[in-house]
DNA sequence: CATAAAACCTACAAATTATATAGAGTAAAT
DNA sequence: ATTTACTCTATATAATTTGTAGGTTTTATG
């Protein structure tokens, strides 16, 4: 499961790519339409500033504004981002591989070669399902 | 990610698949092997017996064996039973189903609706994935 | 029948992670 | 100068995961 954070960050960038045309957004105008703490929500945006997604202005009239296209914004790069490993195990996982503790020689684990394939299997449709297709069903 | 639970269950389930024609295997011959801590492991074995998956045998000259064909044990049927949901949002799930909070009108909600998706996408691997995949590669 | 072996069961403890909050700092508009 | 709103770091709280304790039941065997 996605945890929060993540739910959010894709709820947030969903708002921003409907009102793109209507300049920065504020915080408190997200949290509220969403039921997300202010607060956290805050922190949220700020990785996903951070991360090269989203723009921001400060004081008065200021906000968040998304800084790329929807369709160049595919949900693995936002789930990696906020939650981490796509993969089910680390000594599985692209951008955060772990050997595994309790595995002596990963070359000859059976579990290791098939979540490989559930990987490349999952990767597919995160990396082709974008912010584009979220906005496409609202 | 697989939580540990979920990942000594898979260790465990190959090793009592590799060693079926050798009867009951001690919890603590597993554990060993896989340097799982003992008691944590008893209570996911004891977990996949009253799923189904495992027989056992108490008393001395015990322990546990497999009782289903490993073509018979798709991985996520095991990652549902120990770890919970298989889709990235409740509101998605088919066996953990439960509304999003935050969302006043799930029926016309874009990640919702893409979420759904992606479940449908992974549970094709999952389904057809078993603990026979995991057995063909040691 | 006594003993030892090993699974069964319930409850709890410790550690980790996720979620949320606090409060001061910085930049911009007016 | 004042207000507004994002920025930053640190901390608090809650939830979940991981692991442990200790006793109970069943079975094999001498």
């Amino acid at each position: 499961m996605l945890s929060k954070k993540t739910k959010y960050a894709f709820h947030a960038l969903t708002y921003l790519g409907k009102n793109k045309d209507k300049g920065a957004i504020l915080i408190s105008e997200i949290s509220e339409k969403h039921n997300i703490s202010h607060k956290f929500l805050e922190n949220i945006l700020l990785e996903l500033k951070k991360a090269g997604f989203l723009g921001s202005k400060k004081g008065k009239g200021g906000g968040y504004y998304l800084i790329k296209e929807p369709k160049e914004i595919p949900l693995s790069r936002i789930i990696r981002l906020l939650d981490g490993p796509i993969a089910l195990l680390p000594c599985v996982s692209l951008n955060y591989y772990e050997p595994c503790e309790e595995c002596e020689n990963q070359a000859q684990c059976g579990l290791n070669k098939v979540m490989i394939e559930v990987r490349d299997e999952t990767l597919k449709i995160l990396e082709m399902k974008t912010l584009q297709d979220i906005l496409s069903n609202e």
